[in-house]
DNA sequence: GGCTTTTTATTCGAATGCGAAAAAACCCTA
DNA sequence: TAGGGTTTTTTCGCATTCGAATAAAAAGCC
């Protein structure tokens, strides 16, 4: 038996990391993934299998040599709890040690709720959580709308809740909880359920669309999600538009690319025209319309797409929320007017998908956040 | 006298940059600003000084305690070497090992001229700034115009010179030399530039907008520099402008932005005019114009700026090139109109300035790259 | 079956980097 | 001028990490 060395506890984090999203699978390729030599590795996943968090899952024979021997996560060793709100609900799911969602909760909050009840609701929330998942809670991440100031753990400002200004959630759920707590924006946190859930998982570069009630993007560059110098990076939502106003009374891109502003002017009605009990049947709905409305719409969302394309050069814009119930076709359509009003960007790759997360990705993306942060004892 | 260790080569390239940069002054300084401790980093300090890398130069009392031994840069230990070019001319720096600027070159390159000439006067330019510097040449930083693949040493791409395809200058110019060569993009050798030698001294977030013949920003965000998935980071240029034409024949930024057009507009003449013979003269004479032109370019520029800043939130953009002739007007007529265009600009601090570099920034950033990639042999 | 070849994992000595403690160099005060 | 306080630098022992060599485990080949 190997001497036990008192191992860096942010390494093992990462090997864990490696090895659950498939990057390495054996301790050869962990070494090469974590850039340590493979002697110490093997320290590591030793001390690693000894405390129950990896196992060894056969063997994996190549063309030739000896064959490596497969390294896996335990999935019972504990579970990660991803929660994401806004002012109206508040979802969350539970993910185990291998990265497998297995249980998702949603609570209705009513209207005007207060910072202090939403607190209270998400610690509810993980409480029910965790009677259904295995092992100790081992870590929280909570995707939370507005600015948000991920370093220092406090929600800076949320314009639906009225009285959310720097709120300190990391202190206020971590004393109740007794582990870490993880906070990132929530279209930030749905980022990175692309990369651990979705298909971020080959990509490096890409770009979140987020049309709910507002509009604003998260960038993922070099594999690092960008977060800005003020914790606004992807506020987009607030660019003057249209653009070129020449009356200068202009409005903000909200106003023009929310998902419900997207689904008045796709079905031609107007601001006073209430909206469908449910928005995401209403979309559907004029999902296959055509005409003007509809090329007026993608156009704009060509345009926002090909200034975003031009700047910081990702490739891949990945659409979320309600408006991916417009299908496959919205997005080949504003791809393609991207294109045509911008022909730089035909050379450039340029590509919009809808996201195959379904409408818990936020909650995903702070489970992943979870994931990201935790470190064994 | 301590043993003297196979210390990492790397580390000491980062150790010499933060003496050289002033941000760290002593050992213990040092320490903090590479994250080891402040016995390694005694050894590391030990060897440099004994190399003649480095050297003491006298002692800093605080208020209390044991005074710092300060260290500094040994100036003769060697220099580098920064070349930025376009297809009208190479621009060349000599910069000794303290990083201060001791000779510049010019060339003027023909009309029409081909990818290998360039090469060839790079390596002239090289070897006559080589008689004017003291010890041996370390590193060579090129700011290569148009497309660049920085890890491959590749210039992939620029429009103004005719064969300028896949050219691997690192390839060419290393052979030669037998030192380092490193490339980047001009516009993002800039952005080094300014904070090396400006006033990106203490900052991790701002924005280069360089106006020339076309229009490009480079973006630091988190003292990175932003690269892109395909080298294509900032060509902003290639925007449709206006963005909302409604007739749908729209130009390119390029158009509306460079230096000759804005040069055009400001003085209110059309695309036949002639460009005056000094263009940065040009400029000066027109800086104090007023009236509707001057709105309508400063209405452009806090457009792009405006756009610019909600995406990546930075904070300051650093004018570059020759419109800085306009001064500190123009950039607060910029700042100003972008702020009134859209209102959330002015929470976020945003600020236009003109770099106080002057025309060999590029040059100087190109020296930047080459002390960056600099390690003790 | 024994041989080589290839790839993965482990062993083991060497040494680099760290932490704690000591030393050094200054201030201030009495 | 001696002593306490403070900060920087160095010393020194220790242990983690590495590199090179070794062992292990398979395939292919005669």
């Amino acid at each position: 038996m190997r001497k036990n060395p008192i191992v860096q506890r942010e390494t093992l984090g990462a090997a864990v990391l490696q090895i659950r999203s498939g990057r390495a699978t054996s301790r050869t390729t962990l070494a090469k993934a974590l850039g340590i030599s493979p002697s110490t590795t093997g320290l590591y996943v030793d001390h690693l299998i000894a405390e129950k968090y990896l196992n060894e899952s056969g063997l994996n024979q190549g063309p030739m040599g000896r064959p490596r021997r497969l390294l896996s996560t335990q999935a019972n060793a504990g579970w990660f709890a991803g929660v994401e709100f806004n002012a109206q609900r508040i979802q969350a799911v539970g993910v185990d040690f291998s990265g497998g969602l297995k249980v998702s909760e949603e609570v209705i909050l009513p209207a005007d709720v207060m910072a202090d009840e939403v607190v209270k609701s998400i610690l509810e929330c993980v409480a029910k959580l965790a009677k259904e998942m295995q092992g100790p809670l081992l870590s929280v991440g909570i995707g939370v709308p507005g600015l948000v100031d991920a370093q220092a753990g406090v929600g800076l400002y949320y314009a639906f809740i009225p009285d959310w200004q720097l709120v300190p959630l990391v202190e206020k759920i971590g004393s109740k909880l007794k582990v870490p707590v993880i906070l990132q924006n929530n279209l930030r946190a749905i980022a990175l359920a692309e990369r651990w859930f979705g298909m971020g998982h080959s990509l490096n570069d890409y770009v979140i669309l987020g049309p709910r009630s507002g509009f604003g993007v998260a960038i993922v560059q070099d594999g690092r999600v960008t977060e800005g110098a003020h914790h606004a990076a992807g506020e987009v939502g607030r660019w003057l538009w249209p653009l070129m106003d020449p009356a200068g009374g202009g409005q903000e891109l909200h106003h023009a690319l929310s998902a419900p502003a997207t689904w008045r002017r796709l079905a031609g009605v107007g601001e006073k025209t209430n909206l469908p009990e449910d928005l995401r049947a209403g979309l559907a709905a004029v999902a296959e319309s055509a005409g003007p409305q509809w090329d007026a719409v993608c156009g704009d969302y060509a345009r926002v797409i090909g200034l975003l394309h031009l700047i910081i050069d990702t490739g891949v814009f990945i659409l979320h929320g309600p408006l991916t119930m417009l299908g496959e076709r919205f997005c080949h359509s504003i791809t393609e007017a991207a294109c045509a009003l911008m022909p730089a960007l035909r050379d450039a790759g340029l590509k919009v998908v809808p996201s195959t997360l379904g409408d818990n990705a936020g909650a995903l993306g702070a489970a992943s956040l979870a994931m990201e942060a935790w470190s064994p004892a």
